[in-house]
DNA sequence: GGGTGTA
DNA sequence: TACACCCAACGCCGT
DNA sequence: ACGGCG
């Protein structure tokens, strides 16, 4: 069996996923096969959710899939929740991502969580959502906030794109604390931000809130929500792709949406040292 | 994309 | 054989 | 209790 890379057998390798960009499927599973080594820690292992277009960003059919189908290739493993039952999707190596790009997948969101240990997050995520419009300053601006507060509290972070409007704080946990106490965590964080500065944040997600404002997502800290994979495609128009990058790269004006497949600045991003490289030396558990 | 249910 | 259908789900918030 | 929302 070989490991690593796959030969499983694409069918219609050269559909257009995405049209307006000139990706195909084969060109997607080319992207996972760049970026596989940087990816693999922060994908395989843990509940996924998918948002899966069988016909590509373009067509009709767009859906969001957390539970396994019938006859899912033995590619995609399949565990019980222990909570209700439901049999949750995970990959285990770069073939289940190959059936994942069979399927149709155009995005990969996973858990803050491990199938081993699925009570107790090993990440806490901010999720920016700025309203439309808002200035990508502001955005950029509103991250470094983020990570200069949880500097001030001790917590490491890392950040990335996420290829659609904002950007993604993680903090890496050592997996203790439950589902409770970081989504408290966080929701408490996201309110202190409001607080200090509620002409620019709301932890509030309604559209009305929001106006003129970031949504700073504390919701993505519950049991069963995802996020958007570090390497993931996304479902928009010009194949964009949630990359890590450093502090100094937001500082100096990367934008959420500068990464895509087979783009310039992905390709010299995975020439460069992997941003988040110590991320598993950083973790620290949440409270202790 | 593909299994399932209905004709 | 030929189709249509399905593919998550839940807490938060304003009313 | 319901609808919008992520
Ligand atoms: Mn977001
Ligand atoms: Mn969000």
């Amino acid at each position: 069996m070989e490991q690593g890379r796959t030969q499983m057998d694409l069918s219609h390798p050269d559909k257009l996923l995405w049209p307006e960009a000139g990706v195909t499927k084969q060109g997607l599973l080319d992207h996972y096969t760049a970026v596989w080594p940087r990816m693999e820690r922060f994908v395989v292992n843990r509940p996924l959710a998918l948002v899966r277009a069988p016909d590509g960003v373009a067509g009709k059919q767009r859906f969001f899939q957390k539970h396994a189908s019938p006859g899912m290739h033995e590619a995609i493993g399949k565990m019980a929740d222990p909570e209700d039952g439901e049999e949750l999707l995970y990959i285990k190596d770069f073939n289940g991502v190959a059936a994942l790009v069979q399927l149709g997948v155009v995005e990969i969101h996973i858990w803050g969580c491990t199938i081993d240990a699925i009570d107790t997050p090993d990440q806490v995520v901010f999720d920016l959502d700025p309203d439309e419009g808002l200035d990508m300053n502001d955005v950029r601006a509103a991250t470094l906030d983020i990570r200069r507060r949880l500097d001030g509290l001790g917590l490491p972070n890392v950040v990335k794109t996420s290829g659609g409007k904002g950007f993604h704080v993680i903090v890496p946990l050592k997996p203790k604390a439950d589902w409770k106490t970081v989504k408290t965590f966080a929701h408490d964080f996201a309110e202190a931000m409001e607080q200090s500065d509620p002409e620019k944040y709301t932890a509030t997600l309604s559209k009305k809130a929001r106006t003129g404002r970031i949504f700073i997502d504390y919701l993505r800290n519950a049991r069963g929500s995802t996020t958007v994979a570090p390497y993931s495609s996304r479902a928009k128009p010009n194949a964009t792709v949630s990359v890590p990058v450093t502090w100094p790269e937001v500082e100096n004006g990367v934008g959420p949406a500068d990464f895509s497949i087979d783009g310039k600045a992905l390709g010299k991003a995975l020439k460069a040292a992997d941003p988040w490289g110590d991320f598993d030396k950083l973790r620290k558990a949440l409270h202790g």
